[in-house]
Formats: structure tokens, sequence, C-alpha cells
DNA sequence: TCCATTATGCAACATTGTTGCAAATAATGT
DNA sequence: ACATTATTTGCAACAATGTTGCATAATGGA
């Protein structure tokens, strides 16, 4: 079975065809994809099919979401996360030149104190800066 | 002078209604605002200007950008930031049950260390949770 | 192969972000 | 106080993103 067979499969969703075209296309990339780059890229699909998908893909545990200071919400594939509870407390990057988000899986989110009575849930860390490749040109 | 002048006039910016209203508004909330929030608390003004004036007021430092995680973008007072440079690394807290977001300007975002390779720029920190006020009830 | 459940496409609409341009206004100098 | 000029505002129009209801199509299991 393919991998992304599996994926469906393993969060007890339906094999549709817009589910596995877009866990491909976020297989095949290495940053996290916004709504608009999903609609392009999958053109044969209603743009709010792939909506729901990627709500659906949220709840199940699939991809997460990225915050991004450009309005457009984006989303990247989940490493070890559930249907009860996400686990994607690593840093995420946006290069300022060429505008991509990606997932810094190897720095995870630095634990921080919270003032008396707040209670915490989870976080969301977003690093702006110049990604390797375009500091190499 | 009015403390809201001052504002406008330490940035060189011209004492208009709008920009008072808003800084003034800005003032009196202790939580980040969106613009569709300052739409309705300020609606003498057209929608278009109150977006230009947060445009003015994010170049001049006269605010800051507050991410969100629930897409639209809020907006909070700086403390120290000039036209020039922005200095608000603090945690921004997000209490998922009165949806507020506040700053928290007593806790500064940690230093990370990024792969080789990246620069820095800034970064932005949303810690998602329950605030003090809900956890009491 | 049939059926119940679920997913999709389409239409319609809500919200948010953005631009051009003419009229109104604020600051400045007289 | 008034005229001049640069800036700001409101309006219209539009683009992009987010959201819902509903009829039809497809999936997975019996
Ligand atoms: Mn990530
Ligand atoms: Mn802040
Ligand atoms: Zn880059
Ligand atoms: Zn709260």
């Amino acid at each position: 079975m393919s991998d992304t067979a599996h994926i469906l499969k393993k969060h007890h969703l339906r094999q549709t065809n817009c589910r596995q075209q877009m866990i491909a296309h976020f297989s095949a990339h290495s940053y996290a994809l916004a709504h608009s780059e999903l609609e392009q890229a999958l053109s044969e699909f209603d743009r709010v099919t792939i909506y729901r998908t990627l709500y659906t893909f949220l709840e199940k545990g699939i991809v997460h979401k990225v915050l991004d200071d450009a309005g457009a919400t984006r989303y990247a594939l989940c490493a070890h996360c559930t249907e009860h509870q996400h686990h994607d407390e690593h840093v995420h990057f946006k290069c300022m030149q060429c505008q991509t988000v990606q997932c810094i899986d190897t720095i995870s989110i630095p634990n921080i104190q919270l003032p008396q009575g707040y209670s915490y849930i989870d976080s969301n860390f977003l690093v702006r800066g110049v990604c390797r490749q375009c500091n190499q040109l």
C-alpha cells in the first residue's frame, strides 16, 4: 500500500482522490503550504473540498497549522500527532526572501514560565529570517 | 498635551481624529485588537481608513502585529519601538476561553540556536492556554 | 452488487485585505 | 485669520480567503 493510502487508513479516513493527492503534495514539499498553493497545484478539485480536507486533516492530526505573519494560514505534515493530541512543539522558520515557511523539527520550543494563574495548552513559535539557500546567493 | 497627541507628535504624524481615537482605544484595552474590533468600536470611520492607519502605525513603530491562530491579525501598542526597528520580542498569550490575546511583556522570547546557514531577523511566540481571569471562574 | 455513510462540487455568501481617486482636512507660512 | 500645500479620508470597486447548505457522487462494508 502506498504511503498516502497508509496515512489515510491509519486515521480511519476513506481513500479519496483529493485526500491522496493532497498528502502526496505535502510529502513532496519541504515547506508549509497555504490553501491557495494547494488550490493551484490540485486544480481538478474544488476550493471547498480542499478547505474541508484541510479541516479533516487538522482534526485527525495529519497536518498542523503553521502561523505566518502574512495573513494566509499554512499547513504542514505532522510527524507524530494523533487525533487526540497534536505534538508539534517545534520552531517554524519563515524566510523573508523566498517567503517559504518551514518546520525546524530539530529545534523544539523552549519551555517558558507563564505568570501565576495562567495555564499552558500549546504554543506556536515563528522565527523570521533568511534561510540557508537564500543566504548562499 | 494629551497622551495620544504626544504619541502622534513623537512619530511626526498629523493629529487626526481617527488616529487619536485609535490610539485611545488601544490604550484603553489590555489585549490585542483585531481590525474588526476597531471597526466596530470606531464606526464613524471608514474601514479603509482604519486599515491604512494600522499600516501607518506599524511602519512608525506605534503598534506591532500579534499573530493569532484564528485568521485575523491583531495589533497592540508597542512599548519601545521606533520607526526604524521594532523591539517586541515578548511572548503573546491567547486564552482559548475568552479568546483574547495579550502581550506578556514580562516574558521575553528565549534565544534559540538556528541551524547553520540560517540568519535571524525577529520572532513571534504565541502561547495558547487559559488566562488568569478565566481560570478563576 | 447493493446500501448506508461520507465526500464532493456548486452556488451563495461572509469576512478580510487592497487600490485608485476625488474631496476634505491638517500643518505651515504669511 | 487666511491661503497654500501636502497629507488624509471616504467611497467605490475589487481580490483573496473563509464558511455553509444542499443535491449528487463515490467509498467501504454487508
Ligand atoms: Mn511544523
Ligand atoms: Mn506584544
Ligand atoms: Zn529563503
Ligand atoms: Zn481568558
